[in-house]
DNA sequence: CTTAAAAATTTTAAGCTTGAAATAAATTGA
DNA sequence: TCAATTTATTTCAAGCTTAAAATTTTTAAG
């Protein structure tokens, strides 16, 4: 490869950190807000929000694998999550009939309510959060993101 | 407001949650690649990660609350990554000439060289994992992505 | 049937993260 | 001066997170 062309293979490769950095930004800042709001409004977490939508669009419940698998997170992390939701009474565990080895874990009546709750108000946070796009760029921002599959490193 | 324009606004509140949870999932898997080869390449993890690369961009150094707040996580969390990063060498703590509460953190030499080879093969990862990317659309990312500074939520 | 392998889950150890409380030093104001 | 406040940092308790090891149960192979 000629110098010029490494160049320019260089100056993308910065564009594609500059897109990751400020990613990272947005995405850390948002966070940062909506455990904070979390935190105060209804006084839980976003590990322990994140596992009950999961389980809200189950209404028949997940096994545990199968959550930590949805939500991309290790078997042990949700194990002590889940604990902490079964002591607060918003979900229960109930063994499956034929597999004495696996658990099914469900919202309870008081727990789909109090998600169906956060819920709606956490998506009005969001909205207020990215007010500031149009509605003509939050279409081009769904498209784009809509295609950025990742996968691990490539290996060449 | 008639039903019209609230069934609109309900279509841009779901739009923007939309961008969310699609942005939301794409950093967290570029999150877990990036430890993961952190963790296997280079024994380190992604916090240290970030207190090396505030570190680097100050030759100087910087006191903790600067250095804290630059990565925007509080001061307790530093104290603890950098007491490691002490035992491993890669950064040293000095005390502030006419400060006695104050601390300055800095690189060593080998947290210098250790850090330089980490962010060249860190940045051929995220040019790796966004290469779906094409320069076009990436021009546009980042001109959405800058536009977007998130504040609080507006409180009507 | 028996044993080996696979699968579902929990436990463990180490590190990350936070908000709040504690400590210590510097600054301000009466 | 000296007391109150502010600033810089650390400590603490609780929860989150992971990879690896351990446990229990199921499935598969001979």
């Amino acid at each position: 490869m000629n110098v010029v062309a490494e160049a320019a293979g260089a100056e993308r490769d910065k564009q594609k950190l500059r897109i990751w950095l400020r990613m990272l930004k947005i995405s850390r800042q948002m966070e940062a807000e909506i455990r904070e709001r979390l935190r105060v409004e209804f006084a839980t977490t976003l590990p322990r929000f994140d596992v009950m939508a999961a389980l809200y669009r189950e209404p028949g419940g997940m096994k545990m694998t199968a959550l930590s698998s949805a939500l991309m997170v290790s078997n042990g992390n949700v194990t002590g999550i889940v604990e902490r939701l079964v002591t607060d009474g918003f979900v229960v565990r109930v063994p499956v009939s034929g597999d004495r080895r696996a658990m099914i874990v469900r919202l309870t009546e008081k727990g789909r309510e109090e998600f169906a709750h956060m819920a709606h108000v956490h998506e009005s946070w969001i909205a207020s959060m990215l007010n500031m796009l149009s509605d003509e760029d939050a279409d081009i921002l769904v498209e784009l993101l809509d295609n950025m599959q990742i996968r691990g490193v490539r290996v060449r």
